[in-house]
DNA sequence: ATTGATTCATCAAGTTAGTTGAGTTAATCC
DNA sequence: GGATTAACTCAACTAACTTGATGAATCAAT
């Protein structure tokens, strides 16, 4: 954009524009471009961000591997990484964490003063609640201490987030929810999580936990089950092992689909109906430009419930002016939790926002 | 709160806080309070917001009805009034909506000038979506082009939100939800609304439809039906009406509540699974401080619905730490809707946000 | 080809909302 | 009754804007 339409926009005068530009240009958080004739008049001086002017790390956290990935300003990928998590308590993860930062920065000679701050991603919820039984390895700690540990290890900003919502903010800031404002993005983990992201930010709740939407009550077969228990990857392959198929990684889903494997088929069956109704629900509370779907699941099962979903008539998001459709797949592929904590840091330096808990 | 304290808090110089204090002085904005004496060193002079500062308008359009309110700035109810709504088209509206502000302005003697704006409630779901069969007199006009007419019509600034979110803003501001940053409000009109708040403001989706819960499919009897059609207004009227209870006002709802009602029962028992599911969905989805319950129900009918309902204790707001129970009922009684729209108002100058629709 | 309209941009001065640091006032502690 | 503590003010300085005048590059009409 030149300065006189970055003014238009921000409401200030061009002068303060010009003055904030040479700034950021010596910064080097931007670059000129060349100028474009377009109209009448002199043609503006065109400005555009400077990929290389900072970046942000994220690292994803698993039961048994430490994930790193480095993104530039413009969202695009600069590295990953993957390293054994040897042990996993606390101090283990911080050692794994600290050293997985180190390397990458290492690998790519990016310096530490570049760094905009690192996006920490770990399987939700966090802090005490019901479902604590299922909670993840670090749940002694709840988000805001977690946050400030890890903040003092790496000696960064830090984000701390769940899978789910950290997968969400990787979509749109590089992939298919780009320049989405409000949105709702369904993570197939371990389990079912929802990212919900309403005018630009992360919807957390009250304790962080947020989007746990995979205990939610459905109905299959006049039954009363958790939706989890019906469209998560536990449940697939639950299902198939009952019929004596041991699958386990993404791949297998996928050679399966291609062979048209009856137990698969039957599970998608059985789980399209809870699926129809999860987005239903969602798209009656939340009304959301798009719910898009992601996670580990192969493409080819996203596009089949996309396909096959029994979108309801009566929702408040069947309209006509619609520019995309209600349901989208999620285009950042495998490292998606990973690009996405990452991606926390991008989105809360790109769309800041007034908080009481300063 | 005294100069030094709101420094610290805010992380400005005593010194700005000293001349902003001195600008909201001369407004009238604020109030001097006594010196309060409590550790060492010099008491400070204690600071409170003027509740005569400033003032909000609050009209809500019903059918046949207009209801107006001002509230101040302490949120206290000044005045509120009823007219007649004699047209129910455009026109008709504005014309009505004008009056009652300049009569209720005129009866409490408040100019203008002191009027920090008009907050403005009808019934949702606005533009056109998939509801749009069930949607309000004035589904011509989108939120944004119904905000620049009425705007325009009161010479105010105004805000436009539906009966749901209204409501849930003045339990914030002046009811049960007091100082809740994260919380959920359900609301019985004619139909069963969400009102969703997160992180001080409303989560109002990509079209300002957010909250139509009433549509969401749930579980009765084995059945999947839309929860509306168990648990609202239009639902224990049809239920009645099938005993040949002419029911209509909500008094006579609270009189056959009190005398055990059979039909009122039996009512009240096939909600109350629908109720409870719906519950765990809007819990486990948004993980609020607490559900909020309000609107056109007798407070015995909500008591009993709080009383008896079903929590899922497989929840992320199941947990040790909570300070309010789950699930509240609402305080600011039959005029919540008129009073939200006042309250909206408030809310906004309040808590401002940054928005990317500047 | 010249002139005027249109748009982008800069220069220089003024304004606003903050900062910093030194000094003043009023209470408690011992 | 002086030391300590905290709240607050005064005065000078600073950063981030605004305003108004001026210059620069392009297109369109004469």
């Amino acid at each position: 954009m030149g300065r006189a339409e970055i003014a238009r926009a921000t409401g200030l005068s061009t002068q303060a524009v010009s003055n904030i530009i040479a700034n950021l240009l010596s910064d080097g958080l931007i670059v000129e471009g060349g100028r474009r004739a377009a109209a009448r008049g002199q043609p503006p001086v065109q400005y555009g961000l400077n990929p290389a002017g900072g970046y942000a790390v994220g690292i994803e956290v698993r039961p048994d591997a430490i994930f790193t990935a480095v993104l530039d300003l413009s969202g695009q990928v600069v590295a990953t990484s993957r390293d054994v998590l040897a042990e996993q308590d606390i101090d283990g993860v911080t050692y794994a964490v600290r050293n997985a930062k180190l390397a990458i920065l290492k690998d790519v000679g990016i310096p530490e003063t570049k760094l905009l701050g690192a996006g920490l991603v770990m399987p939700g919820p966090f802090g005490r609640t019901g479902l604590s039984g299922t909670s993840s390895m670090l749940s002694v700690f709840d988000d805001i201490s977690l946050n400030d540990w890890f903040s003092e290890a790496l000696g960064l900003r830090v984000v701390v987030e769940n899978d789910a919502n950290a997968s969400a903010v990787a979509e749109r800031v590089s992939g298919v929810a780009k320049g989405f404002e409000s949105f709702a993005y369904l993570y197939f983990g371990s389990g079912l999580g929802l990212g919900i992201v309403e005018n630009g930010g992360l919807v957390s709740g009250a304790l962080g936990n947020a989007g746990e939407i995979g205990h939610i009550p459905v109905l299959a077969d006049g039954q009363k089950v958790s939706l989890e228990s019906k469209l998560s990857r536990l449940s697939v392959q639950a299902h198939l092992a009952k019929a004596g198929l041991e699958t386990t990684s993404t791949d297998d889903l996928s050679r399966l689909f291609a062979e048209e494997n009856e137990h698969l088929l039957s599970w998608l069956d059985q789980a399209l109906e809870p699926f129809s109704n999860a987005i239903t629900i969602i798209e009656n509370i939340l009304d959301p430009e798009a719910i898009v779907l992601g996670g580990a699941m192969p493409d080819l099962v996203f596009d089949y419930l996309i396909e096959n979903a029994l979108l309801a008539e009566l929702s408040v998001s069947e309209r006509q002016e619609r520019i995309h459709p209600r349901l989208l797949r999620g285009t950042t592929g495998r490292m998606t939790g990973t690009l996405g904590a990452a991606a926390l840091v991008l989105n809360r330096t790109f769309t800041p926002r007034i908080s009481a808990t300063a």
